[in-house]
DNA sequence: TATATCTTGGAAAGCGCATTCCCACCCACT
DNA sequence: AGTGGGTGGGAATGCGCTTTCCAAGATATA
């Protein structure tokens, strides 16, 4: 029923050795008659080459490995955008596997990608501080296969990846705040067991400490929006009289988180940035359009996935890792008022 | 280097016959005192079985096909969760396509597809009125040769998929905003050859004419935020005279148009909902903190895509079409103001 | 005890393709 | 005319696994 290379070099009159050369990119090309008859039989045949014994054949599949928490999250999505991006026109086809933040079924992706033998994996944002020796492992097991591992956010020592400078970023957005007079600060931490987190709250700490200050409180929760809105109403309830002696500064994990925040004050009938000032981080697509616009620290997502595809196709071996430093973006939901 | 099924067989002194039957799930299973060696040897020498291998001995790679105009929408982010979710536990694993709404890109990806022997498809939005009729035929093909195909948004005639009630919702959209008051509208239509678009701009003219009314304007454009944006932002240079007359109320063909165009409303020093009423389409995640909050049609994203991943699970090899109704939801952003 | 019926493990034949040899042939040069 | 190099096509092998098909042992039936 389907048609197989067979079919077609004997419908062209010639061996499937040539038949294979001809439609597929062989070192060694037949005279041009023959290669056009073989592409005619192809075409009449309707021919579709079997990418799984292709890939038996060479021993290459020619698939990557992506790795996302959750790919409806426009942190994450935009990488898989950029990563799709930087892998178009390689040949390559990208495996999805968007996890729910589930270490279980992280693993499972690893394991198929392991056996799907893909030539790469792309790890965003995956690490824990404590609990991820499995993945860890799993991880080098598969680069000792021979397979290329490229972490976004914080990379395993001795492999490839992006790292994020989570902790200096926030330590500058912090100063910058500082600067503008915020002296109240609320840090709405996510889940403290991410690295990336741990790092920005680090970072946010050190900024307070550097200008003598302390957090009001430290927030953790869930490291999404409805996390976000939760644990700052929560908060709003437990706290009246926080914010009744003036205007609060929230800083958030990340920008969802900071949306659910937002609203969580709105609801509280509180204004931004008037009584709570708010900040998020990473600079996700939707921020353009809010009202009051939103401080954050800009990370360039979508180049991001772009740079670790190229980390994926390029040849190096040895283990490079690029930082990429984020930006504080000061916009109107931070703005200090006395 | 890589470890096969013949060394686990040899390192537990049995045949590769044997040792496939226990790793794998078949029909016969050996004793348990032999399984239990196999298993050992498999754990030990650190064996993972090669997927393309399999695939080709079985003839089916486990493996479905995805694909999205752009990963980093909202709207297919949402679906693209929803399938994932949806596949959870089934053993399959998704091959993601985010084709940045290129024909040519989309073919390439149903292509590889078909040689990847996916066993089914997904496929979103990907109608055209014109022009789409190499990817109708190469989804043709594609069932031919046994795979399924799920087209969400406007199935093909004959194969499965989700019709979602664009012109039918779309009408009501405007009857329910129509009631509320508003008589003069503009139509943000994107772009017109997608039959998404087509459906959508039919029903609110639909709507109209029932109300005896006819839109002030019908704006083609880009498909996207930035499209939004720049669409109304010309508009509205070109049309103070309109807007002086008072308020007008802007039907967006989808939500990220209609953020784009909040954006430009507001840049163009106008308020929303006072002097520019606005609404959009499909409910995406990001609506929910906006404010004003926005008016819009509401589609079961997450569970679109997950019914979308149950039916290429599902044995239906009917052709059944399932109707997803819009629902539309009033919000803020269209409060009438005489 | 002899024969028929199950079990169970193994041998071997693919699954569809890439690729390494190998051979036949042609051209050029001496 | 003879040799060497080059070129182009085909036979055969192997990629790693699944799955018949077989045979031998175990169990059951007469």
């Amino acid at each position: 029923m389907v048609v197989r290379l067979a079919d077609v070099a004997r419908e062209a009159g010639v061996s499937p050795a040539t038949a294979s050369r001809v439609l597929n990119g062989s070192s060694r090309s037949p005279a041009e008659a023959i290669a056009e008859k073989v592409r005619r039989a192809a075409e009449r045949l309707g021919y579709f080459p079997n990418a799984q014994a292709q890939a038996l054949a060479r021993s290459s599949a020619g698939l990557v490995g992506l790795i996302v928490h959750d790919i409806a999250d426009p942190y994450f999505s935009s990488i898989a955008h950029g990563v799709q991006h930087g892998l178009h026109g390689s040949g390559l086809r990208v495996m999805l596997s968007s996890t729910d933040r589930d270490g279980e079924t992280e693993m499972e992706a690893v394991r198929a990608f392991m056996s799907y033998r893909t030539e790469g994996i792309v790890l965003a944002g995956s690490r824990t501080v404590d609990g991820d020796e499995p993945l860890i492992a799993a991880v080098e097991t598969y680069r000792k296969n021979g397979g290329k591992v490229i972490m976004i956010g914080q990379p395993l020592p001795g492999t490839l990846g992006l790292s994020v400078d989570n902790r200096g970023s926030a330590t500058e957005l912090v100063r910058q705040l500082v600067e503008l007079g915020h002296r109240r600060f609320v840090i709405l931490a996510g889940d403290m067991n991410l690295v990336t987190v741990k790092d920005r709250h680090a970072g946010f700490i050190e900024g307070l400490d550097e200008a003598g200050l302390s957090a009001l409180a430290v927030l953790p929760g869930v490291f999404t929006r409805d996390g976000g809105l939760e644990v700052m109403t929560e908060y709003l309830d437990a706290s009246g009289a926080e914010i009744a002696q003036g205007q609060i500064c929230v800083l958030a994990a990340n920008d969802v988180m900071a949306l659910g925040a937002l609203t969580a004050v709105r609801r509280a009938g509180l204004r931004v940035p008037q009584d709570v000032a708010l900040a998020g981080f990473d600079d996700i697509a939707t921020l353009e359009d809010m009202i009051p616009s939103i401080t954050t620290v800009q990370l360039p997502l979508d180049s991001m996935g772009e740079q670790a595809a190229l980390m994926l196709l390029g040849a190096e071996d040895a283990a490079s890792v690029r930082v990429i430093d984020g930006t504080p973006v000061l916009r109107e939901s931070t703005t200090f008022c006395p």
